[in-house]
RNA sequence: GUGGGUAUAGCUCAGUUGGUUAGAGCGCCAGAUUGUGGCUCUGGAGGCCGUCGGUUCGAAUCCGACUAUCCACCCCA
């Protein structure tokens, strides 16, 4: 029974209550990608197992134990995307858009699933927005994509630190491997049992051990931005040369080691300090070598993810603006069936109109209709019964300060003292006074939430 | 996968050293002039006290296991 009445482990709903959040923050990203060329890719929930494991990489933890994979009834093997990148590369590659003028810019929106224990900003399904960016191996793009995070962050009213590192190109990364592999192994003995097994499968993730005796003995460890090659320094170089004449701030933190095998060269990260220990709220980096490696051309490229679940508790967390909900402008009460038709009717003309109105489809007694309307915050309300039809009028009643208007209910939507043109008018006082006076804003009221 | 906390109404939580019919606030429904909301008052619905087992005359309360959930490690967005 309770399988029946819980959803499974990880997994979160979005309530109507709550939904509005995302509907902005999905539209304010997709704005502003806009705004820098990203046009919407949108890629399959699945793909074929084998395009994670040449992406991803076979020796991380989200491809060795994370992901959702299963076998279709057709005998492949399938697994629900774990992020968003390998499919977009995959859908470029196989659809020719990297044969069109370059860079190609693409943006998704979209959920990922990785069969983690969940915990304070980790689900097993989360949703993601990113970008990549293919064909530039420029620094310029680099910089553009975290510009573009950064102001991204500015809009949203999020404060997050930007840490940066390069990883370098796979050949002067063998170099600083080694040296790694070199400095750690002198003292192997002394090392925790999990870095043991880092030392011969990844040296980097020593780095990031929290055991006290590994991070001692990782004190002097070598460095990678000592190891880069001529070409990679200098991109490193340019990157942030950008970023300052960007004046974006950054940190260098040579302890980024990102968890997918496919980064090269620049890797960063957006950290926020509000949320608990999930505290990425965006990663990414460029990755040159991957498009090939999928079976592309030779090109390279730069993107990033944030997940939306951490982005939207940090703008929670710190009272970040969200727009009003919408309201209900009018409730149409009814007594009778005569009247509840005449409602209904009317009603559906507010709609035509765009506005958001209700009636009373349950048969409530007026007293709760009215009760109703209140609860949905109603600008609006009338009662239609009897008399109203008799009459052709009704008292439109302005919820908030309890003043009435007359209406005629038998005049067409166009037609003055209808119910349409009242709501109308309403408008316009409203606009007319938010111009005149330096009351209140409904913007300035939500950004004190 | 490893650790720690928690599990009582739709929500937030009380529940004395184990004691018989399980509580509050909010929310929901209905009344308080036979057709008008917010405030107030009254009433009502709604709980196998996470599940299973144990201790006991007696368990929401003590013990164990399981499950779920939260937080942290790990990992990552």
């Amino acid at each position: 029974m309770a399988i029946l009445t819980k959803g499974p482990r990880g997994t979160q709903d979005v309530l109507p209550s709550q939904s509005y959040k995302w509907q902005y923050l999905e539209h304010k990203v997709m704005e502003i990608a806009g705004l820098y060329g990203f046009r919407e890719i949108r890629v399959p929930t699945f793909e074929h197992t084998e395009l994670f494991n040449r992406s991803v990489g076979d020796t991380t933890d989200v491809v060795q134990k994370e992901m959702y994979t299963f076998e279709d009834k057709g005998g492949r093997s399938i697994t629900l995307r774990p992020e968003g990148t390998a499919g977009t590369l995959r859908s470029a590659i196989e659809h020719g858009l990297l044969g069109d003028a370059l860079p190609v810019k693409a943006a998704y929106l979209l959920s990922a699933f990785r069969y983690e224990k969940p915990q304070a900003g980790r689900l097993r399904e989360f949703h993601q927005f990113g970008v990549e960016m293919l064909g530039s191996s420029a620094a310029a793009s680099d910089a553009e994509v975290i510009s573009m995070v950064f102001h991204l962050f500015q809009a949203l009213g999020i404060q997050a630190k930007l840490e940066l590192n390069s990883i370098g190109c796979p050949t002067c990364r063998a170099n600083y491997q080694k040296a790694l592999y070199e400095h750690f192994a002198a003292r192997r003995e002394e090392l925790c049992d999990t870095c043991k097994d880092r030392l011969e499968r990844n040296p980097m993730r020593l780095l990031d051990c929290k055991s006290p005796i590994c991070q001692q003995i990782g004190q002097g460890a070598p460095v990678m931005l000592d190891f880069l090659c001529e070409e990679c320094t200098a991109h490193f170089a340019q990157v942030k040369a950008r970023l300052e004449a960007m004046g974006i701030a950054y940190e260098i933190n040579p302890k980024i080691v990102r968890g997918l095998d496919y980064y090269t060269k620049t890797v960063f990260e957006f950290v926020s300090d509000k949320i608990g220990a999930q505290s990425t709220i965006c990663a990414g980096g460029r990755y040159d070598g991957l498009i090939q490696q999928l079976g592309g051309p030779a090109l390279p490229g730069v993107g990033f993810a944030m997940g939306l679940e951490r982005i939207l508790m940090t703008m929670e967390a710190s009272g970040s603006p969200f727009p009003a909900q919408p309201e209900c402008m009018v409730y149409l009460g009814s007594m009778g069936d005569a009247a509840g038709a005449k409602a209904a009717q009317l009603v559906e003309q507010l709609r035509q109109e765009g506005f958001w109105a209700e009636c009373d489809t349950v048969g409530r007694s007026v007293k709760a209709q009215m009760k109703y309307a209140n609860k949905l915050g109603a600008r609006f309300s009338a009662i239609l019964g009897d008399s109203e039809l008799e009459s052709g009028t009704a008292d439109l009643k302005k919820m908030d300060d309890g003043s009435v208007t007359q209406i005629r209910l038998d005049a067409g939507p166009d037609e003055p003292g209808s119910l349409v043109q009242a709501v109308y008018a309403s408008r316009l006082d409203e606009v007319a006074g938010a111009l005149a006076g330096p009351g209140e804003t409904a913007d300035s009221k939500n950004a004190n939430r």
